[in-house]
DNA sequence: GTCTATAATTTGATAGAC
DNA sequence: GTCTATCAAATTATAGAC
């Protein structure tokens, strides 16, 4: 299908280069396509751009555990929240160590920087669930917390994973090491849990301090 | 000076749309010049490019207060050392909070995710050098600890500083924000300085639990 | 050193054959 | 639906006046 196939190059090498980074001929070229399908099936660049976004909305497909763990925070259990968290903290690591990750990575890091209409399209999608899921994980998991100071906390926590794709080139470099291997990944997953719990430990602690 | 002000538009201008994003007219006319000034000044695009880097990173300028660090983490008290970290990222921080960031920030992060030859130029500076010394503070902080978990440690711990500003478009929306106010800001860094407290004490159960 | 003028390419869009 | 051909505009680089 040349529409898929304009879709996929499209998101990677928008990703790589931005809106104004590609040329149509280029994207086309890849596609093994002639430039003027675009205007065809897009009505233009910016036309593709957007659903370019729409498609790594559909592509970062949330974690697919993410209705389970809805259940979860339902239930209302500090002690199964707390494992739920640590698992969509985990998966999500695991997700942007796959290759295929760099394509929308990159896509998304450039519309957070300097977010256009394509931004609303991805945050609406699973990202923005999975945001909200976690804040309400970790109310569960501290026994009632204050709204925005659980908000405050999910931030911190997914910056410890974020670090690994938005700095990657820092990591490599601070670590040492040419390439990011999947050993190290799972030693700093193992380092990323442990502090969530010592972090959920001291917001249990600070509520408690409170009154 | 025409030098200085292309620099200065330069890193404006490819912080934000990247280096194939800008035209250097648009760079040459922004400070006033005409566009073959880059051609004289930094031999081209690319030329000019490589000089907004190494601006980049002087205008970081590190933590001004990096000396002052190194010699707590070579002092060896462990207090003082947290005390030093805590410090270390409130200053980034706020850095990341000063509009002026913004235009350095982009540039760094579009590196990150897709590292040319500037990013070695920028890593060399202050970057590179708060890294290490973020990582013997977290040595000394923690009692001798193995140096890449402390190098893993150092990771989560900038993680949750730079996703203010990497992923600053999610924050907005997650806390329902439409810009983030100084407070809110600040309400954030008591966030993160508690986690890291909670975070080394863990690390110091952690190694205790070793023995 | 800074400018103008111009050359050589490249780009996004469109018209029209099939 | 997919292609070729072509346009008008924009881009980098360079030559040369002052």
């Amino acid at each position: 299908m040349v529409q898929q196939r304009l879709l996929d190059i499209a998101i990677e090498q928008f990703g790589q280069h931005g809106l104004e980074g590609v040329s149509t001929r280029e994207i086309a070229a890849a596609a093994n396509t002639a430039m003027s399908s675009i205007t065809y099936h897009y009505g233009g660049k910016e036309g593709l751009y957007l659903a370019a976004a729409e498609e790594v909305a559909k592509q970062m497909g949330g974690l697919d555990q993410l209705a389970d763990l809805e259940c979860v925070a339902a239930e209302g259990d500090p002690v199964a929240a707390r494992g739920a968290i640590a698992e969509i903290m985990r998966a999500f690591l695991k997700r942007l160590q796959h290759p295929q990750s760099n394509a929308w990575a990159l896509f998304i890091m450039r519309e957070q920087l300097n977010p256009t209409a394509a931004f609303e399209r991805i945050y609406a999608g699973p990202m923005g669930q999975t945001g909200k899921v976690l804040v309400e994980l970790i109310c569960v998991a501290t026994g009632g917390q204050d709204r925005q100071a659980a908000r405050l906390a999910a931030i911190s926590l997914f910056g410890q994973v974020l670090v690994m794709k938005a700095a990657r080139a820092m990591c490599r470099k601070l670590l040492e090491r040419e390439r990011l291997s999947a050993d190290l990944i799972d030693d700093y997953a193992a380092r990323v849990v442990a502090n969530i719990d010592a972090i959920l430990d001291r917001m249990i602690a600070e509520r408690q301090e409170r009154q």
